[in-house]
DNA sequence: AGAATAAGACCGACCGGTTGGTCTAAAGGA
DNA sequence: TCCTTTAGACCAACCGGTCGGTCTTATTCT
């Protein structure tokens, strides 16, 4: 009886998981979700589609692996710039500036972002799609709080933190979208540059206008 | 071939087509293109499917015919604000409380259209392809004009105008991705009340510092 | 060490369901 | 009667996911 309990470990998994979430990116991000066959994936990274079940239960999970990869990325950034030193204006800017490199980075992930918020949720089961609407409102307070500190600390004029927040989101993810559809004619990070210049530009007349009054 | 005078004409014809256009609107706005079948598209306007393949040429024809009239209407006001008297600035103004009377008015219009910016547009056949990039230059082209002419009136900073009209037109799509996606609590016309706040202030503030500089 | 055996990685044919598009026949009107 | 319009059964292609089976490799036995 007995029989030997050799549990044995794959020492290839971590290469092989890396290897079907590098091809199903690329075509996820390439091609969006639906337009994306698991067989594709399967072959793009160079095995068949057996085994790329063997790893991943479904596509959704696969899917959402790699959404919420993208999503840990620009979280910890965000959360990085809230612990920071300085003022709520110096984070904000580093904010902006580090999301560009990440996005100049990872473009592919920001393309499989943009594409999936097209993306019919409702589709998808419950437990994917209340994850993304926390990480959503995640985002959306840290970046609310960081604006509350701005105008606590008089840099920021008196404005509902909350929608200012959602526009400057807005404004990120807008020039995202003109920068995805044409890299050539439009450079993100001469963009923010202009963003941060004008801002500051901005907040420095308000202010000097406001010590004025 | 026949059809030589064209005459008889199907008096229900505009009226069907209404109906397949208003149909699949609404299908399509909830749910996406891939996941919009043409038989609930039929159903949902009372006819068999065949008889939407009567009007139809394809699914594919159907959609863009949809996205093609929100292009155009979006379009329509840009046009509109370019031929009104008044300075850059008051165009630009009015040109944004005009964009979100539209947004409110159909806003089934609007989430078709940012569905269909994260669609793979190579799957689609080019003429149609051609047509958007076409339309979305003909906008980013005319919102350009605009900065260039408020720069000249020495009502905007000088800034580059192209990047501007891709950063304005980002602000605006952005905002509308927030509020598609959460209209309860971001409310577009106030997001945009406060925008035109703060680029008056702005501008009040650098024009008052330009003239004493 | 070398054979035997167990674990599990891998494969791709296949299945059930879906969907864009077609075909044919009936209904309606002039 | 003849042409237009309508309906929905039907078809072929596609796709996510499964399954039986094979092949590789680590472990155990002698």
């Amino acid at each position: 009886m007995g029989k030997s309990l050799g549990l044995r470990k794959n020492p290839a998994k971590d290469e092989r998981e890396q290897a079907f979430k590098q091809a199903a990116l690329k075509l996820f991000s390439a091609k969006g979700y639906h337009k994306t066959t698991m067989s594709e994936i399967a072959m793009e990274a160079g095995f068949g589609k057996g085994t790329l079940y063997w790893y991943w239960k479904s596509k959704e999970e696969l899917y959402f692996a790699l959404v919420e990869e993208s999503h840990n990325e620009f979280m910890g950034l965000v959360s990085e710039a809230a612990e920071r030193e300085g003022s709520a204006l110096e984070k904000l800017y580093w904010l902006g500036n580090e999301v560009v490199d990440l996005h100049y980075r990872h473009r592919d992930y920001t393309k499989l972002s943009w594409k999936m918020r097209a993306e019919e949720l409702e589709a998808f089961s419950p437990q994917y799609v209340e994850k993304l609407r926390r990480n959503s409102s995640e985002i959306k307070e840290k970046l609310e709080e960081l604006i509350a500190q701005g105008i606590e600390e008089e840099l920021l004029p008196q404005v509902d933190p909350y929608y200012m927040a959602c526009m400057l989101l807005g404004l990120i993810e807008g020039m995202e979208i003109q920068w995805l559809e044409d890299s050539d004619s439009f450079d993100l990070r001469k963009a923010m540059n202009m963003v941060v210049r004008i801002s500051s530009l901005f907040l420095d007349n308000a202010r000097e206008a406001a010590g004025k009054g």
